[in-house]
DNA sequence: ATTAACTGCTAATTCGTATAAGCAGACTCC
DNA sequence: GGAGTCTGCTTATACGAATTAGCAGTTAAT
């Protein structure tokens, strides 16, 4: 059990005072040059022996800079089920701040409130024991966004924010975009009556889904049915969707796609001759399901890269503060084609 | 662009001195009631005005302890192609540090030196910001951790290490039982003949399965083919262990029994009706691959779970070093079974 | 011979909070 | 009416390193 060693210490052994240790150890060229040669040999031998490490607390209260970025995440990040939507998010932080020369401090412990959420402003708030910080999570507390938005500390959201009193930093995907996207290459199979299966409000993410999904669609064709979210029975959700004229289905969780599609498959309907299917970004992995569904990959790592670098650049003195939409890459699956002529009533 | 305030400006603002602040926000219940609720009110009101929020680093500088759990990798924990590995570790960690009120800090950028790996010790080092930490990585430095084991601070390894100048604490997992028991069970199955691609040498895990081995076979069976690593030709190790004799072959690496698999199949064999093939352990998800094989697999979420548990039991006053080793679950599989007779030569 | 510059350090202060010690005034008690 | 207690604070110090200012003693320059 070595004990804790602190410079006084090494400065005692060395016969020397606190100062010149600390003079030894991090002091500008022409300081260092003022101490001779024996000296400093003497205090390094010392540091060597001891094992002495200069406590990064004791630092950064002088300093003011930990080279710590903090990530808070909102809903608690890792329970397993969770593990596929924010690990890649993870990874991208951990891989930028890794080449920058950032440890990472996770804030998993951060207050909960009643409802369960977790906060950010709270006594225990420890966020400032890092340098800014990175958020992250599905949906936001508006209130508390704002406070971060007021406060001078740093941070860049991953993810597109709304304003909150103010610029909220982000790096978001580009849902609209994308989803329009989908949209315009459904028209140009011939589709025309398009169903909704999905929230149209809520979290950022969703509304930009759901926004590009009107912009693609515009006078072009027509949105037969809508459910914000779909019932327990599948079967029944393909009748509706059936029954409404609609001959693509949009979905915003694959979760959601994969019973609809055996569903349909079971009803003895054809994937895409009678129906097309396309998801809106998931987070689920390819792998996991057989079915190539037709949809647009969120480019989470990059995301989350690109947030880090922002927020980096932002502590070592970048002012303005940067709101970037990444393009989503476009996977064209098997779910999505033309509609088999028979199968037009 | 609020400044940051300090319980000096708290102070000022509501008239009265910084200790009296800090005992308003954390004195004991008779120190308090040594204030009137006035004052207390007053200086309340400023804080909720201004949101000040303790600085957590001049805290812990006074306090000595700053709820921060330190996780250090020794390989780069993210770049993807490790994820699959770590991922489940960090989840553990993250999971038993949130119930018991930690964050976390990521040691990404830690030092690196010539040869490329990270090491704990370094004058950057920031881990004594961290109360404690959760060491993880394939292989350690031994020196280096013989400096930890001396040192004061607690730490807890996750995957079983050799002494390094004294007991390691460690929660591992025991792969020489679980490797033992699948050649029991191969034994069981009637083959006498083994084939065994992997190292015998090098990290304690690669050691614990060689000498798992070497138990489970005994003098019940001999191994007639050995191979560290497999050569680029799987074909050419497909000859080699018929060629041996052997009936079943173990590999140390899923990513090695999935070529060697196939090549065994292109080369008209039956798995396992010819050659069963058994894999130790392994990182890759099942899912990515078709085949079951029959291996065990290592509980990597509990294991960094009660290391992160073991860590804090040492934080919060335990003074025994905890050494254990979970045991893994067997997983059958299809690629281990009987000899077909007509196979026997 | 005086000033200037250089050498080799040390003393003192700072960062923001926690906390022990203490002080002045009011009140109580015998 | 003096001691003792309680109230409502304040002052001072510690935590460990970084940093600024500066102090002796020596050497060089004019």
């Amino acid at each position: 059990m070595s004990k804790r060693w602190t410079q006084k210490d090494i400065a005692k052994r060395a016969g020397v005072s606190q100062a010149t240790v600390s003079l030894v150890l991090n002091g500008t060229p022409e300081q260092r040059h003022r101490i001779p040669e024996a000296t400093r040999e003497r205090i390094q031998k010392v540091i060597s022996e001891t094992g002495y490490v200069a406590d990064p607390v004791a630092r950064r209260m002088v300093k003011g800079r930990n080279n710590i970025l903090g990530v808070f995440t909102y809903e608690p990040a890792f329970p397993s089920a969770q593990a596929d939507f924010f690990a890649p998010f993870l990874f991208g932080i951990e891989e930028a701040a890794q080449e920058a020369g950032y440890d990472l401090l996770l804030m998993t412990s951060a207050g909960k409130r009643a409802n369960g959420r977790k906060q950010i402003f709270s006594e225990t708030n420890r966020l400032r024991l890092a340098d800014g910080c990175i958020v992250l999570g599905r949906e936001f507390d508006p209130v508390e966004l704002a406070k971060l938005v007021l406060s001078d500390f740093p941070f860049v959201a991953i993810g597109r924010r709304d304003n909150a009193g103010g610029p909220v930093p982000y790096v978001g995907a580009d849902y609209a975009a994308a989803t329009a996207h989908l949209v315009e290459r459904a028209l140009g199979f011939g589709h025309r009556h398009f169903a909704y299966i999905g929230p149209d409000q809520g979290a950022e993410s969703t509304r930009d889904r759901w926004a590009g999904f009107q912009t693609g669609i515009k006078d072009r064709g027509q949105l037969s049915f809508h459910a914000p979210a779909p019932g327990t029975e599948m079967n029944a959700l393909v009748k509706a969707v059936r029954a409404s004229g609609a001959t693509a289905a949009f979905f915003t969780e694959l979760a959601h796609a994969i019973p609809f599609r055996r569903a349909a498959l079971a009803a003895g309907l054809d994937v895409p001759g009678d129906l097309s299917i396309i998801v809106l970004g998931s987070h689920i992995r390819p792998g996991e399901t057989m079915t190539h569904f037709t949809t647009y990959a969120v480019p989470r790592e990059e995301m989350a890269r690109k947030a880090t670098l922002a927020l980096i650049a932002r502590l070592e003195g970048q002012v303005q503060i940067e709101q970037t939409l990444l393009s989503c890459a476009q996977i064209d699956g098997e779910t999505l084609g033309p509609i088999k002529p028979k199968s037009i009533s």
